[in-house]
DNA sequence: GATGAATGAGAGTTCATTCAT
DNA sequence: AATGAATGAACTCTCATTCAT
């Protein structure tokens, strides 16, 4: 009957998350998506074209709500560097409290095809610009360095973050993620300023 | 008894660059890389104990040359300065100069399972531990903060090098990787001076 | 309580005329028939029992049809070889100009389990009843060999007859079927003449 | 090891004969046929594209061997009318001393899309073109009318034939179709000569 | 060492049918 | 009567791996 369709949706995404994250995306069978949800295999396809189909919507869902959250966050940062210190610290954050979602992240969403990056790329491209952005920002108020390559700075920028959390999650994450978020802040923030 | 042949252990360590570079790890069958390396199906089995294995041998392979290589080369350098210098011209140059390999060590690496991941993790953690020494030093050297913590250094700064690399991979290498080694080392170098 | 709306079963059957002719039977699915008809999958088992239940209803309510006109367009007709020119005329052009309909008739409906076949065969022996009865009144009228086995004669009739449709069918229909009406009168009249 | 690759891919056409006789192409499981032929399911595709390549190289198979043997018997005959005798009696003798291959090429095979038909058509049009060969050379000989349409009287030919045989099957063959070949030749006979 | 035919477990996906509303 | 979301059985095909030669 669905009264909203959002709700099955949803809870079969939140099955998907729990069972790549258990299980790792090539291992996981649809079915087990469908016996976590308390489906039959057959309705993840009424919600989703395919396997893969699932895994992509999964990550664009997280991936906007991750961006739309960062985005009201920084509205409160006074400058380019506050804006940065806040992108780190929510990265490291969100990630460090969400374990099932950072190992989806990390790992299980490299695990596709190239083909099927595509359909992860873009909301990914939304955060690139947001990071780029806010280094335009920093350029502009004279906070950063005026020959510094905007899009490589992203590059570096989010590579760094990015790998800290990756090594958190196949470490096991026997230590707080977040509690890193100063010496990373440190350590590309100045790479940026003049 | 396998590996001890060397001829015939390259020439499949080829084929299997050249398949998983072209097909993706996953949509790359045995026989293909048996018929890439022109022998038949089962001989692929007396060399490599199972798929998986093609693909740690391969990253083993290839990581150790390239730390091998690296290290001689630092040989040279003064200072821990000169050396990360060094670390990020050599990285991206020779995976600038070697898209095949770029292409099986950015995407299809990270297209495994966890279990099979500790297999690469191995010749990883040696140039890890490189770059590391590197920074060690220059806090000896007294050109990098005393307060630095090395090892979450050590993740930003492969982080950044490595997301560089695969932005470049990913992009379908319109331009020339080793042009960005300036900007990159700028941006690092600073992170960890004084 | 099925088969009663009149309405609403025929629609069914139009609609599943044109879906079977398009697509083929096995390759429609009820679904298919549903949207052509307007109605809600759901419905199509208010009309009846099954997806081969459409297929047997469909194929009785058509031939029905075509005997029932057949046997009225028979009375005028004074002897056996007048009767045996009309139905031959009668199907070349009914079907000539129903391609839809032919399509069904001669491939979807052959394309079916022997079992459901045995609901087909009921409406089609009226059908080779009828045309045995002419053979059988052209014996008594002195026309036709006394020593014909009229179930054989009804055979190749029939047989002769159907070919020639399924091969303009299955042709894609780029000449007129019922040009060839009296080609086939004079080659099978001949056979059972005296 | 497969000494003679046909010896394997015959073991596999005649288990699907049988299997596609008893059961049926469309219930018939690609399982079942290997079953029968005493293989693993996959190797049927190593022999075989597909399900649908199976039936349509079992058809192939049949046909071919049917009118290069019709051939060869119809060297013996001295003109048309012997020739369409032999062809008659071939036919019906043939189909009727092989149950299997008649319920298989009557039914079963126009069971199939009409995508796949385009493979069954090819080698049934070198039967086709026997029969036209034949029909033109009587209307060489001055045995069959010169008006005579050769396309559509073949068409009526085979179809008369093809009708015989199809009842036989469906009736559960509880006649010899043999014996049948006077009553079909005398009917279509008198339908082509002057 | 080398071959490559054979294996057979395994999983994604479809779709006829049901039934609560 | 009508709906259409949900069901879940069914089945084709792939491909890593083996082993007799």
């Amino acid at each position: 009957m669905a009264k909203r369709t959002g709700s099955k949706n949803q809870i079969l995404l939140d099955a998907a998350v729990k069972t790549f994250a258990r299980t790792g995306y090539h291992r996981t069978r649809v079915a087990d998506i469908a016996r976590e949800a308390g489906v039959a295999d057959g309705t993840v396809y009424i919600y989703f074209q395919n396997k893969e189909d699932i895994l992509i919507s999964l990550f664009q869902s997280l991936m906007n709500r991750f961006v739309d959250e960062l985005y009201s966050e920084l509205a409160q940062c006074i400058n380019a560097n506050e804006k940065l210190e806040k992108i780190i610290t929510y990265h490291l954050t969100t990630l460090g409290s969400k374990p099932e979602q950072a190992k989806v992240t990390q790992l299980e969403l490299r695990q596709i095809d190239q083909k099927i990056n595509e359909g992860i790329s873009k909301p990914l491209l939304s955060y690139f610009k947001l990071i780029e952005e806010v280094i335009e920002e920093g350029k502009e108020q004279g906070l950063y360095r005026q020959d510094l390559n905007t899009r490589t700075a992203r590059k570096v920028v989010f590579g760094g973050i990015d790998e800290v959390v990756t090594c958190w999650v196949m470490s096991g994450k026997p230590y707080n993620l977040a509690d890193l978020k100063e010496s990373v802040f440190e350590l590309l923030i100045r790479g940026l300023q003049k």
